[in-house]
Formats: structure tokens, C-alpha cells, sequence
DNA sequence: TTACTAATGAATATGGTTATCATTATCATT
DNA sequence: AATGATAATGATAACCATATTCATTAGTAA
């Protein structure tokens, strides 16, 4: 498939072998709109895979976070969540996070603005204090419909 | 003190009792404009009032957030920091954090830009999802002068 | 001062994430 | 296609932040 193949290649700028788990892994997450956690991708995974190891899904996302094909954020609950990262800009978006049911809404309203706000403070960011800024992390936090 | 017994009658909408450890934590927290992990926070109450129980600065910290006085916000290291919640509308900030050495700067600039965006956000979010917006976090995320 | 009970703190549990290390599997070379 | 160097895996256990339990202590209204 030719989608896997991309990301084989795009892959190997970052590790040098290819491997069945990270297949997997990725292909799970680029199937899905969810916001996975780990227990979530790891359960999902032993269905059809049931040798993998618990050990291996946090590596392999901790590398495609670092290759840049996912996304991790913190949900609020003490562990993080994993969504894959599309390369459509019209994408782009942040998440609402319900406080009781943990439920996440995305967003994608104001996308320019917004871009044109965090651009803009990036570069005063990186001036000022000399940081060189790598990405942010947007959360709204919240009741839902159901729980408020 | 003038602050403390304003402390207390704020504090006493929320809690019934009025307790050293209370009042040790959130003295802590408004003389520092760091932002604080709770092992430094217990670290540095250990000191004045060995007595204190760890289990009582977490549970503090969480009353003190839901009681509005702190900030509590995620590091990116899986621990969390709090911060003294000022009222003054002009010190309100976010955050810088080095994904390397943790370092954690504060930033204001564009506040009003970004008050607005963030009203305007909320007013959709709250109409289209019918989600009731307490609360945002914005990061940024990078590498520090002395880290890159 | 007393009595009620909220708050504390020591100990323990929990749950997410990371480290260790023997085993396995990938892939360049043959 | 077979080999071999070593990257990657996965079971286990450690680690660390935070939550829970419960007997004891201490605020507060009376």
C-alpha cells in the first residue's frame, strides 16, 4: 500500500528498521479520529496482534511523536493521548476537554487567527528570550453538554 | 495579616475550617513567583512545619485550585506545577517550558490579542457544542538560550 | 470547656510510564 | 537464500506522581 510505503520512507529518516509493531501502531492511528490512550491503542492491538508488548506501543509512540506523525497532549487525567497528525492544514485544530467525562471535542474554529497569534508570538518568543519554540499545546477545558 | 484574614474569609466560602497547613501552602505560594512542583512545595514546607504530611499538600493544592487561588498546570515531565493566581488583570501569562531542562518562563506579550481570541473562541465553542468553557491552557514548548 | 466532626498524616494502594535484559527479528552483506 | 551484527521487542520489575484508607488530632460552634 502505497500509504505505508510513505511512511516507511519517511520513517527511516528517524530509525532504521521496520518493523511489524510500528506498522501496526501507526496504521491504528491514522485509521481512527479518537484521542487514544495508551491502555486504549494497547487493548485496540492485541486483538489482532495479541504477541506485542505493552513496553513497545509506549516506544514506538514516543518515536513517532518525536518523528512527527503523531501527536501527544495530556488529558487531563494524568495520562496522555495520542491522535494522528494530519499534514491538511485546514486540520489543524485544539481540544475542548470535558473536566467530568473526559470526553474531547476538537475544534477548528479561528484556525487563523489563531495560527496568525501563535506565529507571531513564536517569533517575539524566540527574540526576546532567545527560546526556540518547537510547538504549543491549546486546551480548552470545560463542562459538556451532558455533564454541566 | 490583612491578606490571611482575607485569605481565610475567601477560603471559608469553600472549606469550613481554617488550618495551619492551609495557611502555610498558600502563604508559600503567594510569596513565590515561582512555579512550583509538589515534592518543592513539600520540600520547602518541610523546613518550616516538619509535621506536614504530603498527602495534605496534595489534597490543599486541589482544594486550592478548585477554590481559585492557584493555577495548576502539566510541565510536559508527567508531574504537575501550581502557581499563585494573581487578580490583577495585567499579570496574566503563560508559559514557556524547555522541553530540556524544564525551565519555565512566564510571557504576556499579546495578552490583549489573545484575550480576545480566546473570548471569541469560548463564545463559539459554548454555541456550537454547547460546551461551557471554565477555563484554558496555552504552552509553548522549545528549547531554551542555554539548551539550544 | 465540651462535643462534634472536618482535617490531618502515616501507611498503603493505584495507575501511568520507564528501565533492564534476555530473546527475537530486520536487513545489509555475502 | 543464508548469515551475522545489532536494533527492536516484550516480560518483568522498578519508579514516580497521585489517590485512598483510617485512626488520630484539632478547629469551631455551642
Amino acid at each position: 500500500m502505497p500509504g505505508q510505503l510513505k511512511w516507511r520512507h519517511r520513517f527511516q529518516a528517524h530509525v532504521s528498521r521496520w518493523t511489524v509493531p510500528r506498522e501496526v501502531i501507526l496504521d491504528l492511528l491514522s485509521r481512527t479520529s479518537k484521542h487514544m490512550s495508551v491502555k486504549e491503542i494497547y487493548a485496540s492491538l492485541y486483538k489482532m496482534y495479541p504477541g506485542i508488548g505493552l513496553t513497545t506501543v509506549y516506544r514506538t509512540l514516543d518515536l513517532l511523536v518525536r518523528a512527527g506523525f503523531i501527536n501527544r497532549f495530556p488529558s487531563g487525567d494524568g495520562q496522555n493521548r495520542y491522535e494522528f497528525k494530519s499534514n491538511k492544514k485546514k486540520e489543524h485544530h485544539h481540544h475542548l476537554v470535558c473536566i467530568k467525562c473526559r470526553k474531547i471535542i476538537d475544534y477548528s474554529d479561528f484556525v487563523d487567527e489563531e495560527l496568525e497569534l501563535v506565529k507571531k508570538t513564536e517569533e517575539i518568543l524566540a527574540k526576546k528570550h532567545s527560546f526556540n519554540v518547537l510547538g504549543h499545546n491549546i486546551e480548552f477545558y470545560g463542562l459538556c453538554e451532558k455533564c454541566k
